[in-house]
DNA sequence: TGTGCTGACCGTAACGGTTCAGAACCAATT
DNA sequence: AATTGGTTCTGAACCGTTACGGTCAGCACA
């Protein structure tokens, strides 16, 4: 009878005579009304067709929408692309299906200023993965009225956040290459800010970088090899804004045209780093004994290859964000939590040549 | 001023003596009001701490969420841990973000029956993922008002449908063992019904599997080794409820203990596959000359081990499902999509050893 | 007989927006 | 002077539900 609109609540109550309310309890709470009511308005209910309570509308008056957005700088897609961001999503997807939370992934485009999609989320509350510092899509989801936690990014006041030290860990792997003795090193690096760059990456650019995890690494690379009595300034960087193997290859390839003397390649992700070597082997270059060459993060890839490199807990970081953000009762004064990240010694790093000096001119 | 209650549209309209109307013009048709009045609006609207109009309550209006539910009878990080899966959900993502959509996953168990989460998932459409026939997820999904399409799953009433041709793709691969001599074999399936059996799997349990896809595969399976003469009800067929590595390990193990005269395991999946050929090389079995393996999707892990298998476009077969919900204008009739595989023959195939016997006695 | 309690149900007021048919005003045309 | 058209803004209806604070009948108990 009810053919045309679909059944809604209210006609579910006016045809079976009682009140709206009696026809919500009979779904959400069963103990307010008559087992024999109940049975009657469920069985209503499939006659007429009505799906149950309409999840939207029932959002707005609970306020609450059983589920957490996620932001990440990157093309929606790109979560199931890149194996560290499958990993935090994957430690994120265990503490929302502790929760009962759903996970909902907000669609962006890196490249456009589009906010709506964070607009328009209908999410209890926001984690936010690796965005520039002044990504207008992080202020989008910081004037919405939800909890937030955010990732991999500096602090921002009045936020949770769940990071690891960046600097101290890649301080150690730089201390480690001086000590073999590397003295002509080079850079590939991600994207540093909003603005395609795809090549080399000056002092200046690398100071100012929007993405505080690739200034912190670069940082700490500068402070160590200077310490080290190296002229940062000389020291090759070269920056890709789309962040896969092939991007690593062209990227050392371009270094190592310009700077045929580097005797290691610190890339500041393992995806780079295998582009790298990848690369390496096509020039024919023997990796770690004409070159070495780590990355950073210990997805499992790297370890099959052995690349010498920073394992970071990439799954844990997930899990703590999400449970940051659902477990918390607490919301008074943001709370920081940094992981702990392990210097991976594989075969892919060595004291450099010894040989006299590179094959080409003065 | 408005310091406890956060700001609505309506309060913001009260301050500045306009309709609401007017206000909601401001965000979502700047050109129904003057450029100086809309400016005044957004300043106040910032003065106000008013983070423009709430989602929810938009999403009730309008009847859109902005965003594409994913259900899959795994737990939620499942998505995370598979790479089929993976490959699929990429595929998905691209059809989403192409569209400007959201993706919503929705947290399930499959032990439990609790379809809640189903109810409240603020979306505009499912798709659904090779679950059980008659799982009541997919029932409660089904009772939604919203379109769906459904992934790896026998047909529907009314509700479109992308997956391949699992019947031919296996019968391919089986034809080739047939070919190579094979004649005992051992399959080792993925989940058959909602309760777990982790052994061995009867006829009749292959013949009632609430899994489309594994039933489809075995029925080939049964269908072609019969045709070849092979008493399918000697075969064993060994189940694992959870889809990992380490359950392909173990059933290998079952399946070899009790059977040592198989001369190729035939997995429904690259995964057990994998376990397979891990529990060969524990045992001193050399693949292919002592065990044939295969398994079926072709991800990458496969091919680089050079795993005899059915490569499946998953990529593909994600986009395909989201562009069917996401592009669909005509949802009168629903549509099947169907897409190719391909056999791939790798290293890990091989005429059976050609010894007199197994070398235990009868 | 009065009191208090419990179970079963109801009325009203939000929740925070969007939409659509006009109203009011002004300038330009007939 | 009347008509037309365009811009700018408004009022009221509507989206589908749940929270809150009741009412009311029936029953046990003193």
């Amino acid at each position: 009878m009810h053919a045309r609109r679909p059944a809604t609540l209210a006609s579910l109550a006016a045809e079976l005579g009682v009140s709206r309310t009696t026809v919500s309890n009979a779904y959400n709470r069963p103990d307010q009304l008559s087992p024999e009511l109940r049975r009657r308005v469920l069985e209503t209910a499939r006659r007429l067709g009505y799906p149950g309570p309409d999840p939207v509308a029932r959002s707005l008056r609970t306020r609450k929408a059983g589920a957490v957005g996620l932001l990440l700088t990157e093309n929606l897609s790109y979560a199931f692309r890149d194996p560290a961001a499958i990993g935090f999503l994957e430690g994120l997807a265990l503490a929302c299906e502790g929760a009962g939370q759903g996970l909902h992934l907000v669609p962006v485009n890196p490249e456009r200023e589009d906010v709506a999609a964070v607009h328009s989320a209908g999410v209890d509350g926001f984690v936010v993965y690796s965005v520039p510092d002044d990504d207008p899509h992080l202020a989008a989801v910081l004037s919405r009225p939800v909890p937030t936690v955010v990732c991999d990014q500096p602090r921002v006041d009045g936020v949770d956040l769940v990071g690891i030290d960046d600097h101290a860990a890649i301080a150690q792997l730089a201390g480690r290459l001086i000590t073999l003795g590397h003295r002509n090193v080079g850079v590939l690096c991600m994207r540093l800010a909003r603005d395609r760059n795809d090549g080399f990456a000056s002092v200046a650019r690398q100071r100012t970088a929007h993405f505080h995890v690739q200034r912190a690494r670069l940082a700490a690379l500068a402070d160590s090899f200077a310490a080290a009595g190296v002229d940062w300034e000389r020291v090759p960087v070269v920056e890709r804004f789309d962040h896969s193997s092939a991007m690593g290859e062209s990227a050392a390839a371009q270094l190592l045209d310009a700077n045929p003397e580097v005797t290691a390649l610190i890339c500041t992700s393992d995806i780079l780093a295998l582009g790298a070597l990848a690369e390496a082997k096509r020039r024919g270059l023997r990796v770690p004994h004409d070159l070495t060459v780590t990355g950073f993060d210990g997805i499992v890839e790297a370890e099959r290859v052995g690349l010498t490199t920073i394992r970071q807990p990439v799954l844990e970081k997930g899990r703590a964000a999400g449970k940051l953000l659902l477990g918390a009762a607490d919301h008074s004064r943001p709370r920081h939590i940094t992981l702990d990240t392990e210097l991976v010694l594989g075969t892919t790093s060595a004291p450099p040549r010894t040989t006299e000096q590179p094959w080409f001119g003065p």
